[in-house]
DNA sequence: AACTGTTACGCGTACCGTAATGATC
DNA sequence: GATCATTACGGTACGCGTAACAGTT
């Protein structure tokens, strides 16, 4: 039995902020059934209801809500691993400073880390 | 091409802990190839080198040691977005609570999130 | 020889799209 | 009929163990 997983997490934003299984299927360049599968299973893993699945689409439990706040955090943690590796490739942390100079937009957002704060949180 | 994956980020906890990748792979119950690859492909997807390999173990890098604080925080997330559900759970959380009680230890390791700190941080 | 880490091969399985189903408006 | 979510089915791709390999002590 396979544990939990990024996509999964990913899904679950995303259909929350969606309020539907469609569109975020739609947002993500994936079938409606992938979304409904991983959100099923995630839910059995953590054992609670995350969704309230109504006719017009879907809304989080209480218990979804308050799941999501660390699911976010976990993403936005995982986008600061990039920008470690980032930062540290073009000389910005370690302790040998090398001359390296790199102009790359992805740097530049990893500076602050706001960027992932107004993506996840 | 597979994206970063969560046991990727455990494997490289449990390498940079143990040391070397054969006691690692004990560690986790797997085998040493499958730490090897598997760092080997984060590396590649992050673009640097997390370890130096010598022939009595690896050693992280500086680079690699920047990245592993972070990923020690995305683990320490996932372990609350489990919390978060107990709590939910056993009514702790939330904002209609139901007399539940629930004996468990995971429960009790969840309300101060030390454990965590402890374990990753 | 014992200990590292790396890599090709092959198998099992888990993921995902397709399509069919049910429910509501 | 147009939405919505769910689920069985089947092909594909990915992860892992086995085993063979190279280098160091």
């Amino acid at each position: 039995m396979p544990a939990m997983d990024l996509k999964q997490l990913r899904y679950v934003v995303t259909a929350a902020e969606a309020g539907n299984f469609a569109r975020a299927a739609e947002a993500l360049w994936l079938n409606t059934s992938t979304i409904s599968r991983r959100v099923a299973r995630l839910e059995e893993e953590l054992g609670l209801t995350l969704f309230e699945r109504g006719h017009a689409g879907v809304r989080l439990t209480p218990s979804g809500r308050a799941v999501i706040v660390y699911v976010k955090r976990v993403l936005a943690e995982l986008e600061m691993v990039k920008c470690a590796g980032l930062q540290s490739g073009t000389g910005r942390v370690g302790e040998i400073r090398l001359g390296v100079r790199m102009e790359n937009p992805l740097g530049a957002s990893c500076q602050s880390g706001e960027s992932f704060i107004r993506k996840f949180l």
